[in-house]
Order: structure tokens, then C-alpha cells, then sequence
DNA sequence: CTATATAGTATCGACTCGCTACTTTATAAC
DNA sequence: GTTATAAAGTAGCGAGTCGATACTATATAG
């Protein structure tokens, strides 16, 4: 039995329980604050219920009244899209994003990795992207990364980004965010 | 805002969706196989509800029906303590231990952690463990480490080793075990 | 024009989890 | 010994998640 596969079952346990109580301060569940720090890290193609749902891994009527209740407490507002009469747009209220901020600042958790030594920084996040990146394709499950990890995202010649599959123009900080579409690049097994 | 952070965030998400998953197909909640596996973890001195409690972050009411619902299944056996009229020893069955070994094989992430080449394998433990231990520390909360790496641990003149609590000899296996008694070595700040 | 798929909502039932109240046993104070 | 206090565990309540089913509305393919 692997040690790392204990360690990581530890640290979910940890940063569940975390959750719970950090919530808990701010008169919400655990999911809410999924919700919400997906919220603050999604592009603008991938801020809909539905892409909450494949990204948490939950069903669209979880997803559905997780929402209702952030936007009963202000945290985020609903629009409904101009060009898809289905589909509802969600953003992160100022209040959402402080409420995250001030709860983040509470974690334990948070405190323990800005103590990770600098040396380690890297490899430690190497490990662990390409950890999940393997335990995502083992899922059958989209993988969830930002866009300039995308096999579709676009440097052009003129040093500007696009997005390969709605070839529309990406800022430096849209390359930074979470998309629905993303897929990784092929790699020769 | 650390990437080292997001990545722990996002584990948790999909660990916790792969858990529920899992459970689910075993026809069991996610926290069952949480008590399971802490119970094929801990040593003799720590498989009490009390303890659970303590290791998951949970009251003894949430603990108490837990252990309800498992010993139904016949996946733990309840023993009350011959020294203490108050305390409840549970124990790992058969059934419990084929579960748990059945869940683990389905599961992505273990697939993924048993992927990690083996030059990364070492650091990322070391890494993880000194994180939780922080963690834990800021928490205020128990360190739930192994008997080997207790401030209590005694290591003898003839090479056996010795609880330094209870005073009972420990043997190799019990050495590897969780104990709630555990403290962290004092280190130099 | 008609299937068929997709986005989202509503509602139900099983279950968790924190909380309070309670019982039983151990331990400390005197 | 007696009494107070603490600790281990159980029982039951209420708020809330989460999966499932049924439903509406919109988009798209043939």
C-alpha cells in the first residue's frame, strides 16, 4: 500500500473537514465554497451550471440548488444567455469573492502550503498536476485544465492568443482560467 | 494565489467525488469507507468511536451511527473493553478488509499515484507529509502520526521497541500504525 | 416539421452531520 | 465511602446534500 495514496486520502479527509468548518463561519455548506472558487477561476465560456456540474462531479439538480442558494445570499448573480436561450451565465459577486477570501485566509491549510519550502514548490506542483492530469484520463473524465494547456489553444505569429475552437482572441489573463473545452495535448504514450 | 493550493483544492474535489462514487457502488457512503480504512490503519491503543471521531473531525453522535450502519453490514465487529466499561473496540472484518481492497482497486487516483515515477515518488511524500503535519499543527488539532515517529516511541537496547505511554512492547507492525496518542518530536522553531 | 439532444428546475427520499439530552462508567476531591 | 466531574457512547431532531426522476424550454439535425 502506497504512502502517497495515504497521504492524499489524509489530506482530503483534512481539507473536507476544513471545509466543513469554514463554511460552517460563513453559514454555508462545503459545496458552496466549490462552487464559488470555481466561479473565481472559470473563463467566460465555462460559467454555467452545467459546467459546474462536470467540473464538481455532481448532477445538474445538486448543481441547481447549490446555485439558488448563492444567489439567495449574494454571492453571485444569474444572466441568461443572449445567443442560447438555455443556458444561464453566473458571476461571482464582489461579496462572493470577499466571503472567499476572508474564509481562505482562515484555512489552515492555505497557511501549511505558504510554508512549503521554496525548493520544494515545484517539484511538489509538478507531482501533483501530473497526478491529477492521470487520475482525470483514468476517469473517462474532462480534464479541467486552463487554457494554455489546451490542445486548442492558438499562439499566433503576432505573440497574441486564441482559442482554437471559437477562434476568438484571449487575453493574458483568459489564458490563466479554467475552460470547459479544455483537452490536453496528446502525449505519445 | 499558490497553484500548489488550487491543485490541493482540486485533489480534494475529485477525491471526494471518486469516494462518493465508490461508496455508492458498494452501497455505502463515502465516510464509511473513510472509518474502514482508518480502522485497518490504526493500532490496538486507537480503534475506538472516540477516536475516529478525533482522526475524521466528526462528533461522537455522527461517529455513532457510522459505526451502526457498518457493523449492520458486518464489515466491523463491536467488543466492549474489558479494562474501561466505557469504551467500545472495534475491529476490521473479513468482509470489511475484501471491501476496502475491492473500492481501492477500482479507484483512479490510486491508479495515478501508482504512476508516479519512482525519482518523484520520495520528494512528493516528503513534501505531502511535512504539509499535513503543518496543517495539523495550525489546526490545533492531534498530529495522528504513526508510532515511529512519536515523541513516546522508545527505541530499546536490544533493537525491540516500546511505547513509552503504556509501556508495552510494540512489534514491528505495531510501529507502523496510527495511534491517536500520537505526538510530533519537538522540533526547533 | 419532427425527432432528438441539451440546459435548467422541481420534488422526493435516503443519508450526513452538528446539536442537545441522556446513560453509564471512571476518576478526582474530600 | 461519597460526591462531583469528566469521558465514552447512544438516541433523536433538524437542516441540508445528493442522486434520481419527471418536467419545461430551447436548440439542432435530418
Amino acid at each position: 500500500m502506497s504512502n502517497v495514496l495515504q497521504l492524499i486520502q489524509r489530506l482530503a479527509v483534512v481539507a473536507q473537514a476544513e471545509s466543513r468548518q469554514l463554511a460552517g463561519i460563513a453559514g454555508l455548506q462545503p459545496v458552496h465554497l466549490d462552487v464559488l472558487r470555481y466561479l473565481a477561476r472559470c473563463n467566460r465560456y465555462s460559467n454555467t451550471p452545467a459546467a459546474i456540474g462536470r467540473f464538481l462531479r455532481s448532477t445538474k439538480g445538486t448543481v441547481s440548488q447549490s446555485v439558488k442558494v448563492l444567489e439567495r445570499e449574494k454571492l453571485i448573480s444569474k444572466l441568461s444567455d443572449a445567443k442560447d436561450g438555455r443556458v444561464i451565465r453566473l458571476r461571482l459577486l464582489q461579496r462572493g469573492a470577499d466571503l472567499l477570501k476572508r474564509v481562505d485566509e482562515e484555512s489552515a491549510i492555505q497557511a501549511a502550503v505558504e510554508e512549503v519550502a521554496s525548493d520544494e514548490r515545484l517539484p511538489l506542483e509538478n507531482s501533483l498536476t501530473a497526478l491529477l492530469r492521470r487520475a482525470q484520463r483514468l476517469n473517462g473524465s474532462r480534464s479541467f485544465g486552463v487554457c494554455s494547456t489546451c490542445r486548442f489553444f492558438n499562439r499566433l505569429e503576432d505573440g497574441s492568443f486564441q482559442c482554437g475552437i471559437t477562434h476568438e482572441p484571449l487575453t493574458v489573463d483568459d489564458s490563466m482560467r479554467i475552460c470547459v473545452e479544455h483537452e490536453n495535448e496528446v502525449l505519445n504514450a
